[in-house]
DNA sequence: CGGATAATGTTAATTTATAACATACGACAC
DNA sequence: GTGTCGTATGTTATAAATTAACATTATCCG
């Protein structure tokens, strides 16, 4: 990398640039400076706005994240937001259905929750509303940006709320919820139990499959949020075990 | 909040939203969609790039960061990189000078370290680096975006460092090292006893002042990284005390 | 209804970005 | 050295995006 490069991170390193002024100040043509700063952009380095640019922005979502957040998620999400009371403590676990309802509490910023997760998207999504944060410690996945492990679960311990809020990676109507990695899992299981209520919030897509691990059963949710592409049978089957299901109509 | 600007913001939920685009897709002109743009900016729901507009990027830093993270501090805090080992396990605290080194190791990405920190921002600076990045539990503070209170402290016991990084918000030579909030001196001191080393980076303005709470004495510090804006007298009074002292040269 | 106010549209002026081409510079072979 | 190539930078013209100013329309409220 250039020596000028270098210098335009420096500069940024203090907030935002601007193409006219730096171009004088690095003593280059505006046409080079937007040069490097496209070379910069495209290895995520800077982020270029109107007029100049800015520090990268250390986006705590997992890149996959967007691409998953669906209009259906946040009609669930929204759904399950209906039934927040004020002053309520919900847990939300990692995943991105789970994030959707995140930044569905964070858009409405109307109820003053307190919020304990797992995650740092929906940590990300919560930190400026009006609720109040509490983040689990543990080790950070890169991947994923959640935090899971021993510590994670013994954080857990500490705590008491009245929802647990989860997605999930599968689910059969008449066997429970599954999920692919086996230490969300564990997590999973010991935030059920610091809960007073649980409720799953997916995608009727994950019904019918399995996946690694079965964290929770029927008799453990209270209520399930999901869509209107699970059969009338398999609804009977979910509502038959005592849980409450809300099923969104998607129109199309 | 209109209809239309929810909409903007669902259609910025999954990606960026192009002007020439969206003002179609809405029904309004460009100068209609631009000024909605400008409002949801000013509200940072939202930040406007050339040609349209992507989500605010949760920028896992107090607004304040960025201007505090002068030369000098990052000359500091390079410094101190310069002592780090591959696979040692560092502790970094919540600061302005902390977070510069934090960026220092990001920038570097050379050595496979250990990071444990109560800091959202250094956290967030070091997740895609080739550090393993632990995060303590604890209570969000939405201004500083640090971990703070009792289970962070209680996470700190599980864990030893090779070296405790930490500013400081005041210092007498001859005393020791403060900060201005009694929970952040609480971990601090903490940290103290699970760390093999201890270096505070400051800048030298720092010294000859008293903040709320000393939370470390000269003994507790084995290195201490400033500039050449000490006195000679406070320099000896210093090193007098067994700690290794480096003064950065700023040369203006 | 009438009048005030806010919201939106239209146009022109300004700024910013892109593209295409020209120039300068260094590396390297011969 | 000299010529040639490739890269980096500069220049200019063109296109695109943004802003500013003003015109028009809608909305609210008495």
């Amino acid at each position: 990398m250039h020596q000028r490069q270098r210098k335009i991170l420096d500069m940024l390193q203090r907030g935002k640039l601007l193409i006219r002024e730096a171009a004088v100040e690095l003593g280059v043509t505006e046409m080079t400076l937007r040069r490097d700063l496209k070379l910069l952009e495209e290895r995520k380095l800077i982020l270029c706005v109107k007029g100049g640019a800015i520090p990268y922005p250390a986006k705590y979502e997992p890149e996959s994240a967007a691409s998953e957040l669906t209009d259906c998620k946040f009609a669930i999400a929204n759904a399950l937001y209906q039934r927040i009371m004020p002053a309520e403590s919900i847990f939300i676990s990692a995943g991105s259905t789970s994030l959707a309802f995140a930044k569905v509490i964070a858009r409405c910023n109307r109820l003053p929750l307190t919020v304990i997760t797992n995650s740092l998207p929906a940590a990300s999504t919560l930190f400026r509303s009006c609720c109040k944060v509490i983040l689990l410690g543990g080790e950070l996945r890169s991947n994923s940006l959640d935090l899971v492990g021993p510590i994670a679960e013994k954080n857990l311990e500490e705590y008491h709320v009245d929802w647990l809020i989860s997605g999930c990676d599968a689910a059969l109507c008449d066997y429970g919820f599954y999920t692919s990695d086996i230490s969300v899992s564990n997590l999973e299981k010991k935030s059920l139990r610091i809960a007073s209520h649980a409720a799953i919030i997916t995608d009727s897509s994950k019904f019918g499959r399995r996946a690694l691990t079965r964290f929770a059963t029927l008799d453990d949710i209270d209520l399930l949020v999901t869509d209107d592409g699970i059969s009338p049978d398999d609804a009977r089957n979910l509502t038959g075990s005592g849980l409450e299901l809300i099923q969104i109509p998607l129109g199309n």
